[in-house]
DNA sequence: GTGAAAGCGCTAACAA
DNA sequence: TTGTTAGCGCTTTCAC
């Protein structure tokens, strides 16, 4: 807190009026309370002239309100997470709401932590989307009344309100469409495990695999983390034993994932969809104009963001709390030329 | 702010202890203080059992310190933005200082109100990538005594400290590439006129023709903002004339525009680089993987954020008020195969 | 039309 | 070793 000094208190010392004088000036009540134009003007005069800044801090201790709603995302560097912040901040900032920012970095201690940290702060409500291992510590401040409601990822089981995509039926979608096209060895590139989403794309793809009437080998499920490092690495091991595991496809769990593929088939010579199809969770505006065109699992919906606002205003305002909502928007598939038809 | 009512003082009430002892206890003093061990953990317990949370606020208000950064950004969901966002609240984290975010969405209204309102929260410190047309709010906020670093963008001509980099010195060398090998008629898609970073980039590009006594054609200097759709509508255009212009490469000044001109290109049939060559701004973990990989200026660093939360600790900490700093930060070039020889 | 004063939850100087 | 109390800056009830 850098030394401005000025507050209601000494703008009414040096005009001579009285501190509720000065703060029902400053919150525009002036006319409301019949006070003096002259003095209005006085007042404004002189808080601009000592560089008044109203102290919302003492403000939201008054009015046990802080008109601030809390953010943990695991990474914003995510141009996913990102889109979705934006939003949500923008949202916020209509209603005069401001965000405070705690990334988790897919780290469940820090998002424990920066749970905490946000009620020390007595944020109005609270937006997460969580790292998706363990929703506890959600629960009890949820059950404990702060408003929350979780994007992107969710727990089936918990009692928690939420707005996410519907992954599990993208995922089966992609890989319904590698079976029509006659893929029967197809790997599956997975994120972090343990996290919803992870589980509902590699559901999505074993669910298409089993009602095509085909085995779902759990050896072809590889890799441990949605990052470009996981992609690369499990690709090239994918390659090195094409032999022994016929793989003719790939579904990718993730952008990073793929694109951690692509390089890795580039270095190896592989031609997309030659050598080996390839289909992948997350559209991107690049998607098409990479080396081989990707077809890709679409689950943009820039509604994310505010549907959630939304929601946790029901809450802040008390609207409907007779029971959490839960949101799941669809995916579509943009088919391009990653994958071949090989019957 | 949700219901949860347990204070210091209900937790004292409870016990039959004063305030300051809790107080104490809760700061973790205890024993500092010579409390009793069996006080300590009977407060600690009903802390516990009441629920209880520390007020922030009420904290924040007595010490007249928030422990809080305020972070103006553009656009967070540009990666070159979240990636710095992302460092800075890691930085600050560590520091036990926490992040209020705001995004000015490119609308200098918008940046100046979220100036106003970190003010009104009592921010420790201030760091932003401004929108870069007008800094007088800022010096003003700055000169008032409000710890304040800019990132990414600048003002060479404010007193304000910064940490960005080098770019006119990335465009400077981008062009000399294209010219070294023998283009002559260089279109420039240029992004946000007025922006610092703009200037920079397009001054780069200026220089590089003039050094190697080529004349500056304002008619190739096209575009209007870092945008896909900018990139895309003025790549058509210029396909559209090149009969008359003669225009043998592009320069592009950022990855947006750049992939909006991949799209252009591609939907005209536009072979990169038997028709045109291309050169682009801002390097990206895909830039290697599309249909032709692309020739980057790449101004990665991690560590903007990192010298820019140092900067302000600096400042907040009244380290080394002597003078404003600046740090510009190097680019390097990245050659691939978007740029054909033709001498 | 304007003011006095209580109190939001906390810390820390001073007392005991 | 623990307690009492003033005060951070603000809003708002009650009083005049």
């Amino acid at each position: 807190m850098p030394k401005n000094k000025a507050t209601i208190q000494s703008i009414a010392d040096t005009l001579g009026v009285s501190v509720s004088t000065v703060s029902r000036v400053m919150n525009g009540v002036g006319k409301k309370y019949r006070i003096s134009a002259k003095t209005i003007a006085a007042i404004h005069e002189t808080a601009d002239k000592l560089n008044y800044t109203p102290n919302n801090i003492a403000k939201s201790l008054r009015l046990k309100k802080t008109f601030t709603v809390g953010l943990i995302i695991p990474d914003i560097s995510n141009p996913w997470f990102a889109k979705i912040a934006m939003r949500i901040e923008e949202e916020s900032r209509k209603r005069g709401y401001n965000i405070f920012l705690c990334n988790s970095n897919g780290d469940i201690t820090v998002e424990k932590e920066s749970l905490k940290l946000l009620e020390n702060w007595k944020v109005d409500g609270i937006i997460t989307a969580p790292i998706g291992i363990e929703y506890s510590h959600l629960l009890k401040s949820y059950k404990n009344g702060m408003p929350l409601v979780l994007v992107d990822r969710f727990f089936e089981k918990a009692e928690l309100p939420y707005v996410s995509t519907n992954d599990e039926q993208g995922a089966f979608d992609a890989n319904e469409l590698l079976i029509s096209y006659g893929h029967v060895n197809i790997a599956c590139i997975q994120g972090l495990v343990g996290t919803s989403q992870n589980r509902q794309r590699v559901d999505g793809y074993k669910k298409a695999l089993k009602k095509n009437g085909l085995k779902v080998e759990e050896s072809l499920i590889v890799g441990s983390d949605f990052g470009y490092d996981n992609g690369y690495n499990e690709a090239k091991k994918i390659i090195k034993e094409l032999h022994k595991n016929k793989v003719t496809a790939i579904f990718s769990t993730g952008n990073q994932i793929t694109l951690g593929v692509l390089k890795a088939f580039k270095e190896e010579s592989i031609r997309i969809p030659e050598d080996i199809s390839l289909i992948s969770f997350d559209e991107n505006n690049y998607s098409e104009l990479l080396y081989t065109p990707i077809s890709t699992v679409s689950h943009v919906d820039n509604e994310i963001g505010s549907k959630a606002v939304a929601m946790l205003f029901n809450q802040i305002n008390e609207e409907e709390t007779e029971e959490v909502q839960r949101i799941l928007a669809p995916t579509h598939l943009i088919e391009r030329d990653s994958v071949r038809r090989i019957k």
